[in-house]
RNA sequence: GCGCCCGUAGCUCAGCAGGAUAGAGCACCAGAUUCCUAAUCUGGGGGCCAUGGGUUCGAAUCCCGUCGGGCGCACCA
């Protein structure tokens, strides 16, 4: 097993701590210095070594000591390690160290051992995360306002899952409230055009052509049964069918950019299952939730307002504005109180829970977080640990003038659309190229002009040529092989450096949910091999295939087919497709 | 009025839970192909990291104020 060595960040990072750890014994510092802050890192500027530590800088003032003086004690310790060529103090107090060359040949046989699971890791402990996102209404196809939550949401699923979590991917259906009755008139409309009828769409209904065939197959089924009917005896018939229609037709969609949920979870069933009044019930015992008086809304003045008693959880407790309505004065569930018992069967069945959200969300979230701390601590212990993140409003774009998308109105640029014009790579890799949190604009005509120059082509094309490198090899006689990996001198092991960054990356990317770290890494090592590439072009004797050389040429190939192992790793982890050839 | 997010090159964005002279792509200028589809590479110009304070050995990064942009502030979903 080589698991203890899968990250050589983490292990050198154990390194420093026992050679710490060794002065505490021996009296040299006194005992009981903090680890916490001491890190181990590449240092930004190559030249500064391979490796570089802030210990002597952080730990000086506790051991009483200066940080040079400190960093003197570590080197001395750190010297004794076998793959440690150098360490040297620096600037201020930095230790930079040097690894062996055949420490970072090392690394690069075991890319080649552990192959697509070089990266992987047991950091999450088997842990279970829930993982909810996109969960958009299903009242119609899935459009650009949702993409973005949606490939965020499933990259970090993914990414959670390879950093050692059990991930559930889930949907939440919000086929519950007074949107999907709209939805179903609707559908009534297109019924009653399916057989024969003359409509117009009315003011508030949706008015889109995705409606047609779900009117359509009612009629075929039901005839005229319902045309004339009181709405009470349709409407329900009908919302069921045309929920199950837009799902179906959302999973389409999300299918074309890969995206696959495990769980789909009902919100009419959670209701219909008693388990939202058992939430309320529970919180009522712990004296969560109390009948009161609804505050009027901030910074708005509605003419029609009047206060009026509800049922409301004690949001404030944890630090919302003010508390919040569980169910309205008709006696149906809020969409809050829906979902505050929802986040609690979640937690049951996880160790921890990550909602993706769109930023028009955010008032929301206090409320949600309170619910959660509420429910899963009510009885004492620690809350279940649970996240909300919120992805940002892409700016939709065309020809630089902004679109504005009414699924009422009929005006939205669907998912589907974008991804046939400019493909499912593009659309992932364009959506994970820059962090969740600060918006974005998206614009069409760059997009699909641009799309030749899009990052995730250069990227792709690295793999590529690895790929066709590899094949012509073969095809001339040369296997990639690690007999002679002494052959590798030190521009082949600057590549070898980056690639084993790769696993420090998913662990960083992971506890920051930031799969976008990725996206950027894969950039950083395709450019590193294509600079390493082109030097071949003055000096033949860097190419991969050096055919008077077989035993440099094989080792040249097997760093290569290990560079895009990690690449495709990478690329795996995105969603987005590592061609073999563009 | 209140809450959350953002403000880094002309444009689009990174900056790894504070670290060593601030990075990439696009655009602009000048160059480079007998392993490989140049979908690539090399070099150049271009920045008071919005702004004012604070914290400390050290701040683009953390804290507070100000300015600017976005989103939200229903018994909606």
């Amino acid at each position: 097993m080589t698991d203890a060595r899968i990250n050589l960040h983490a292990d050198f990072t154990s390194v420093i701590h026992i050679a710490l750890t060794a002065l505490e014994a021996s009296g040299t510092l006194p005992a009981g210095l903090p680890r916490s802050t001491v890190t181990c890192e590449p240092p930004r500027d190559p030249s500064h070594g391979d490796l570089s530590t802030n210990a002597a800088m952080v730990l000086a003032k506790p051991a009483g000591t200066n940080p040079r003086a400190l960093a003197a004690l570590l080197v001395a310790e750190l010297e004794k390690e076998p793959r440690v060529v150098s360490a040297e103090i620096a600037g201020p107090g930095f230790i930079n160290l040097r690894l062996t060359d055949d420490a970072w040949r090392g690394e690069l046989a075991l890319i080649a051992q552990s192959a697509a699971d070089y990266g992987r890791s047991q950091m999450g402990g088997g842990k279970v995360v829930n993982v909810e996102y996109v969960s958009a209404n299903p009242t119609g196809p899935m459009h650009m306002g949702h993409c973005r939550g949606a490939v965020v949401g499933d990259a970090l699923a993914d990414l959670l899952a390879y950093a050692g979590h059990k991930v559930i991917k889930e949907y939440y259906v919000n086929d519950a409230g007074a949107q999907v009755d709209v939805l179903a008139r609707s559908v009534h409309m297109r019924y009653r055009e399916a057989l024969g009828e003359t409509i117009e769409i009315p003011e508030g209904l949706y008015p889109g052509d995705y409606l047609v065939p779900v009117g359509q197959a009612l009629a075929e089924e039901f005839g005229v049964t319902y045309k004339d009917a009181p709405e009470a005896d349709w409407l329900i018939l009908f919302r069921t069918r045309a929920v199950a229609a837009m799902m179906d037709m959302i999973r389409t969609d999300l299918a074309t950019l890969g995206i696959h949920h495990d769980l789909f979870s009902s919100e009419a069933e959670l209701q219909a299952s008693g388990k939202v009044d058992a939430a309320e019930q529970y919180l009522r015992s712990h004296d969560l939730i109390y009948d009161g008086l609804l505050e009027a809304p901030k910074g708005k003045t509605l003419d029609d307002w009047e206060p009026v008693e509800l049922p409301l959880f004690r949001s404030t407790k944890f630090g919302d504005d003010q508390d919040r309505p569980i169910k309205k004065s008709n006696g149906a569930w809020t969409y809050f109180g829906a979902d505050l018992a929802y986040h609690f069967q979640k937690s049951q069945n996880a160790d921890a829970l990550v909602d993706i959200w769109g930023a028009d969300h955010a008032g929301t979230v206090k409320r949600i977080k309170a619910a959660v701390a509420a429910l899963t601590s009510a009885e004492g212990g620690t809350p279940k640990p649970f996240e909300v993140k919120l992805v940002q409003m892409v700016q939709l774009l065309r020809d630089g003038q902004p679109v504005k998308m009414s699924k009422r109105a009929g005006t939205f640029v669907t998912l589907s659309d974008v991804v046939a014009e400019v493909g499912k790579d593009v659309v992932r890799f364009t959506m994970l190229t820059r962090k969740p949190d600060a918006q974005m604009d998206f614009d069409f005509a760059k997009v699909i002009e641009a799309s030749k120059d899009n990052p995730v082509f250069y990227v792709q094309y690295a793999h590529a040529r690895i790929c066709r490198n590899l094949k012509k090899g073969t095809d001339e006689g040369f296997m990639p092989s690690a007999e002679n990996l002494g052959l590798l001198g030190e521009e082949e092991l600057a590549l070898v450096k980056l690639a084993a960054q790769f696993p420090r990356t998913v662990e960083a990317a992971a506890v920051a949910r930031e799969p976008h770290r990725i996206a950027f890494f894969l950039h950083d090592l395709a450019s590193a091999f294509h600079s390493y590439y082109n030097l071949g072009n003055d000096r033949p004797e860097k190419r991969f295939i050096v055919a008077h050389d077989s035993a440099l040429t094989a080792a040249r190939l097997f760093l290569a087919a290990q560079i895009g192992q990690v690449v495709r790793n990478g690329l795996a982890l995105l969603g987005v497709e590592a061609a073999q050839e563009l």
